[in-house]
RNA sequence: GGCGAGGUAGCUCAGCUGGUUAGAGCGCGUGAUUCAUAAUCACGAGGUCGGCGGUUCAAGCCCGCCUCUCGCUACCA
């Protein structure tokens, strides 16, 4: 590793529309903070920063949905995240927000700076435009009719009903969100970072010069860098966020993805006076850590607006991880499928260590993992409470039976078991180092572990217990060297399980010591007096963990009925608007899958007036082979279109259910094809 | 379809630039033990390293094809 005097830690902002769940844990906050707690153990200089992310479209529209304001939101759960973050002990240096007043300023003088560099281009576009309530329209803020699968629900980004993204262009029968009214196209200006020029820096910075970083940081990277980067919009129209600080630019924002990671600055500037000593100096390391969704964010986008911009350093290094999913099912803040951080801290109070061990110990590093409850209680009981816990308890109980608490000399006989055990405290602690030097935490964890184990292991060899029968002498060197090895596992476990470590310190007394004090085989000396034993870990009974499997079902059948609700029913046409389908009873006569394609299928229809090539999107659920004869529904007179190259003349009618699922509507008997349906 | 990341014992994962009988933790079985929150310690069973082919004296590791999972992306009239 090179030399860096000091470090700048990040973690990903959470985006303030909702509270912190074991996800966001196990991905950003729980390895971050050991990292962090690790360095300053070291006696490092180390900044670790967090803030929540308050801007964007999701909080305007949840805001609009409740009746408050953006504001009233951000606030809302800015509070929740801050103070749940604090009681889970995540040792941030500040917590922040992107609506302080330092953010708009350092966001605003951030852009100024690359825009007098002539750093970003302007381009005319057309936008959605709301006349009667004066503004232009996000994307989020437009509904029509899905095009896709006929919702007349669906936002301009996505239809929530067949999940399929969208542009705002391609809605049918537009509606503002704001009014009600129907929207018109408008010229608007906006600004871009081009990317692209950035991207022979970026692939060599990257490509070149970090092949160290993490496999799936690095692929996703060379990913995007393939497939060639393009200038990226950096404002929008939208009321909530940081104005542009440019004349000319009335009513149009900051983009989001673009202020967000300067918050990682402006809490910094907030933090200290030094801040440029942390962001600017060439001899201070930026490490980001962040979830897979956010790499791109950080290692093309940040790093390019950080190199626009000039003065600034780049990421060292941007350890993401994968994704952690919950019983099998991925988590979701808005269908509630999730372990949400200020519950956990409410229903298992004192035990904010347990699910640290567990999320780090199944951390998702290389690929997504599964967190389930009954995994959650087996780590805690058997091996929290079995394994380290225990241990600690039977020396701390054979150290007061024998000696009413006070640290014995070591005997004059010592063994080479004796020796060798205490050596192997080292051994561990080197590979502790190691695994936390390269980021694998879990593997850290698990070693921090094996001292918990060797420890058990010299009781078990040594039975103290029964020694104490005929050599007392014997007997004081064995709880010698057991609490030392007690005494460096308080100190071992301290990045990973904070508040156990400060509790066993407390037990043995022992305080003011750091990462250099490990190996140490003299941390208690002889009469040095330790307090009454307390169970470090409870053990977390099965009715605990069935009360969460309960709420999680619970969850599952409220989300169950709401897929269930039907659509509601769409405006009232005429007859003749109806007439105007002609819908016939078509005959497959042969299919076969389009190449390139997942979902298409290119069928040839017998419609009885013709034969005609329709392409239709039911290839995941239909095999060609298995469709051929069938009898279908087909609009006739829809206007052709091509796709894939293909001119689909009509389209096949399919009723999809809730999860998606697409059946084709068959007569039900065999008829002429070309009868007409009405 | 393209790109990326994965597919190693029942579960969660290690396996460095290819080299002798493929490892760990949990779970399971047997034994030992009682200082300890019936906790601990030892031993053991269990793997065609996703599949097929190839390169090599030698492949979990390299190459090709296929397959499954996750993510990004194109396609859905």
């Amino acid at each position: 590793m090179e030399n860096f005097k000091r470090t700048l830690i990040t973690t990903a902002l959470p985006y303030a529309n909702g509270p912190i769940h074991i996800g966001h844990l196990a991905g950003v906050y729980v390895p971050a903070d050991i990292y962090a707690r690790y360095l300053r153990m070291k006696g490092e200089d180390v900044l670790l920063i967090g803030g929540s992310d308050e801007h964007g479209v999701p909080i305007t529209l949840k805001a609009k949905n409740e009746g408050v304001t953006p504001q009233d939101i951000v606030d809302r759960y800015h509070n929740i995240i801050k103070k749940s973050f604090q009681d889970f002990g995540v040792s941030f240096d500040v917590y922040s927000r992107t609506t302080s007043e330092t953010h708009y300023k350092t966001a605003s003088d951030f852009f100024k700076t690359i825009y007098d560099k002539g750093g970003f281009i302007e381009n005319e576009s057309d936008q959605f435009y709301d006349e009667e309530a004066k503004q232009f329209l996000a994307d989020r803020y437009i509904t029509g009719t899905c095009p896709h699968c006929g919702n007349d629900g669906a936002y301009g980004d996505q239809c929530e009903s067949c999940g399929t993204s969208l542009n705002a262009n391609d809605l049918i029968n537009p509606i503002s969100v704001i009014s009600g009214s129907v929207p018109t196209l408008k010229k608007t200006k906006h600004w871009y970072l081009p990317l692209d020029k950035h991207e022979p820096f970026l692939k060599k910075w990257i490509l070149e010069d970090h092949k160290e970083w993490k496999s799936n940081v690095y692929g996703q990277c060379k990913s995007w860098l393939d497939q060639g980067l393009q200038a990226r919009a950096v404002s929008r129209d939208l009321d909530w966020g940081v104005p542009l600080p440019i004349n000319g630019a009335d009513g149009k924002v900051l983009y989001v993805w673009f202020d967000a990671p300067i918050g990682y600055i402006s809490a910094t500037k907030e933090l200290t006076p030094e801040w440029e000593k942390y962001w600017k100096d060439p001899e201070t390391r930026l490490l980001h850590f962040i979830g897979k969704d956010n790499i791109v964010f950080h290692c093309i986008m940040f790093p390019a607006m950080l190199k626009a911009e000039g003065s600034f350093n780049l990421p060292d290094n941007v350890p993401a991880n994968e994704f952690l999913n919950l019983e099998g099912d991925k988590i979701s803040t808005s269908r509630n499928w999730a372990v949400w951080l200020h519950e956990y801290l409410e229903d298992f109070k004192g035990q904010e260590d347990s699910l640290r061990y567990s999320l780090c110990a199944n951390a998702p590093e290389t690929k997504d993992n599964d967190f389930t409850w009954k995994d959650f209680q087996s780590r805690n009981n058997n091996e929290l409470v079995a394994i380290l816990g225990n241990f600690v308890n039977r020396t701390m109980v054979l150290t007061q039976n024998y000696y009413k608490g006070k640290t014995p000399a070591m005997g004059t006989v010592v063994e080479d078991f004796d020796r060798e055990s205490l050596a192997q405290i080292g051994e561990i602690v080197k590979k502790v180092q190691t695994s936390l030097d390269s980021f694998r935490f879990r593997e850290a964890v698990k070693e921090m572990m094996t001292l918990a184990r060797l420890g058990n292991k010299y009781l078990a060899d040594t039975e103290p217990w029964k020694v104490i029968k005929t050599d007392e002498e014997r007997v004081k060197t064995i709880l010698f060297v057991s609490l030392q090895i007690t005494a460096n596992l308080s100190i071992l476990m301290e990045p990973f399980l904070p508040f156990s470590a400060l509790k066993l310190q407390a037990m043995l007394n022992l305080s003011g010591t750091n990462w250099d004090d490990l190996g140490r085989t003299d941390l208690l000396a002889p009469g040095h007096q330790i307090n009454e034993p307390e169970l470090l870990f409870a053990k977390i009974e099965d009715k605990e963990i069935q009360y969460q499997l309960d709420k999680l079902q619970a969850t599952k059948t409220a989300n169950q009925s709401a897929a269930k609700t039907v659509e509601p029913a769409k405006e009232n046409i005429t007859f003749d608007d109806f007439n105007k389908m002609d819908i016939r009873i078509g005959t497959i006569k042969s299919a076969e899958k389009v190449a390139k394609t997942k979902k298409l299928l290119k069928l040839e229809v017998d419609t009885g007036i013709d034969k005609r090539t329709v392409v239709s999107g039911i290839a995941e659920f239909f095999n060609p082979e298995d469709i051929v004869g069938k009898q279908v529904n087909i609009l006739v007179n829809l206007a052709p279109r091509t796709i894939k190259g293909i001119e689909s003349q009509g389209m096949i009618l399919m009723a999809q259910n809730a999860n998606d699922e697409l059946v084709f509507i068959e007569p039900s008997k065999k008829i002429k094809p070309g009868s007409v349906v009405r």
